[in-house]
DNA sequence: CGTAAATTTGACCATTCGGTTAAACTATTT
DNA sequence: AAATAGTTTAACCGAATGGTCAAATTTACG
């Protein structure tokens, strides 16, 4: 049996799936464009992942776990409460901003498939809300917080750093006749409103 | 010339349209299963609406009107904003959660679209968000709420609003072991929930 | 080198899909 | 009833699409 020669090509071959996959969709994407963006025929996609449903399976499991795990792995630290939250809005806002298509394409992709799948992805990724929950129950039981309902408290939290960023292209037009730069301006300062929201409503009175 | 005569297969058509499109999004829904859905023959479709194109134009713009207005209208009226508030909000949640696909296909098209098309369905449906400002204006100026930025708050309450539905097929599995009536409770617990963010946010000192 | 396995390609296939067309059918007007 | 305009259908078309296959090329190794 011979060594692969070039895990350089399946690296294209999943760099490319994952660009147009979150930016067309499943339905949407085209197996001939994502060999075109990987530089390679169609029929090496085929060699790889053999079907256009493994190939995405493959793609959304890692996207999904990347994303996952950067909202997971916060909480593990032994840090002060108020100083992860107020770095994990920082980033996650920062970070969705740069890759504004990947809630859309987890949420949806997940609307259209089983539970079974949902669940096989989360078991697979090995991602973990348990260490979240006793996160918030040790901040709790110290008195650093309120005693707030640990789920409404994450929701909250993506909700207002999540929701801005994807419905974007309205809400630009919207409120800001499509000024960019004015909607930017925004999410800064949006970085400062939810910080404020999430630390007013655990705050201890 | 002559009357029409069946305005009858024209409604069954957006009916199924709707239905069709808003599930499986522009690029994933099938001319033939509309047809199907609507009870008629796939020509016909192409008789009442020339082309896929027009369709799914003729839907997105009833779509999209039907739940705009329903944001907008409300601030119309001269009542005290923190019962329109909480108003909107039970409303709100009810309504997306008994359409849970529609925030998503109305951002999911419009991130497809280029800015002109969403800028034209906004002057089509007439949808203006002056009326909002003027609202909470009135009520800064009157002191019944801190001046805080309208921008910002609206996307406050529709992100605490229409995030946990739109996201709640993961969800509902991370935080509630796929219980689909324990999230149901969570969305009832929710108004509560968003009211209280939104109160304490607003309130004067 | 020679050969066998791994990789890559181009040509091809079956199916699906949006769309067209001409003919059939229905209702209305005269 | 005949003519006419509006409505519906079945058959068909061309392009796109996911996928296959056998041949060609490259690579690793004895």
């Amino acid at each position: 049996m011979r060594e692969k020669l070039s895990e350089n090509t399946e690296e294209k071959i999943l760099e490319a799936a994952k660009e147009i996959f979150v930016r067309e969709g499943k339905s949407g994407a085209r197996m001939q464009e994502i060999a075109d963006k990987a530089g390679i025929n169609k029929s090496l996609l085929h060699y790889y992942y053999r079907s256009k449903e493994k190939l995405f399976y493959t793609v959304f499991k890692f996207v999904f776990s990347k994303f996952a795990h950067k909202i997971i792995n916060l909480f593990d630290a032994d840090k002060d409460i108020f100083e992860v939250i107020e770095q994990f809005i920082d980033n996650y806002i920062d970070l969705i901003r740069k890759n504004p298509f990947i809630p859309m394409f987890i949420i949806n992709e997940i609307n259209r498939k089983e539970t079974s799948f949902v669940t096989e992805v989360i078991r697979e990724t090995g991602i973990n809300i348990d260490t979240y929950f006793e996160f918030i129950q040790r901040n709790i039981d110290l008195g650093k917080i309120k005693a707030v309902d640990p789920k409404q408290l994450i929701i909250n939290i993506l909700s207002l750093c999540i929701f801005p960023i994807i419905s974007r292209p309205i809400v630009q037009i919207i409120l800001y006749d499509d000024n960019k730069n004015a909607y930017d301006k925004f999410l800064d300062q949006r970085k400062k409103e939810v910080n404020e929201i999430i630390f007013t409503m655990i705050k201890p009175n």
